[in-house]
DNA sequence: GTAAAGGTTGACGCGGACGTCAAGGCAAGC
DNA sequence: GCTTGCCTTGACGTCCGCGTCAACCTTTAC
């Protein structure tokens, strides 16, 4: 098939396919006329670098997936440098829901200050209703 | 005090401050010879924005906070267009957690059912040791 | 013959928050 | 007077994954 074929079936754009042939994870043979030539192993290599970017996955992290599919192997993750970035990508991901966690709750506190030191101020004029302010 | 001072005792770069006025966010009084000149206020206010960009607000998201500091408020947060950004942030706080989770527990199977597979093949050829591949 | 719908390469644009370099002015110490 | 260090503006570079445009070629349909 030509690209724009394997750009619709993949669920992306031409322009996309292009870019991953620039950076060298989607090769693709040429026909007479110079027109791009694919056929359905290279649709799988391109749904298994979507699925890893729809993960988070940069680019170049799906290459380790890329080349073992390319191998001949029937899973893009059936090789241990997959795995590798599977088992980096987990604890990326895992360090980073911490800190997003973290956030939140000084995000949380601060506006739970904010809107009580707003409260104390609005209602009638400087006269908060706890033991603020002493 | 000048523009390497504030730089230095907020703890970034002159650069970042030119980039902030530039915004609009931070303006400067000029002295006599042209250099910027600053006082303890917009200290606070460059700490406000690093403080808020840590949390990882964006710069624009930053400028109500901003106004209201210059506004003469005690805090940045004092204003409600402050509140409603922390609101609204701490809503795409929750939603990427979220989706940050669910991207983990994707990762984390596709990991298992991998290692599974490799397992498999790797002992003593494809001899499955439990009851998957009957 | 020609128009439309595909394809080709090359190159610039974008967004965000700056880094970095160039060419020069100003202030202070020796 | 000269060096050193800080300041000024202006402009280009960075990273990433493409979008978009230009100028041109190939194939197909009418």
């Amino acid at each position: 098939m030509r690209i724009g074929e394997l750009a619709e079936r993949a669920g992306t754009t031409t322009r996309t396919l292009r870019y991953y042939e620039s950076r060298g994870l989607l090769p693709a043979r040429r026909a007479g006329n110079g027109y791009r030539a694919y056929d359905e192993d290279d649709l799988r290599l391109v749904q298994q670098i979507r699925t890893l970017q729809d993960f988070g996955f940069e680019l170049e992290e799906t290459r380790p997936f890329v080349e073992c599919l390319r191998a001949g192997h029937p899973a893009g993750d059936a090789c241990p440098a997959s795995l590798a970035v599977y088992r980096r990508k987990l604890g990326e991901l895992d360090s980073l829901i911490e800190q997003l966690q973290a956030v939140r709750a000084q995000v949380g506190a601060q506006l739970a200050r904010a809107e009580l030191e707003a409260a104390a101020e609005r209602p009638g004029g400087p006269e908060p209703r706890c033991e603020l302010g002493g």
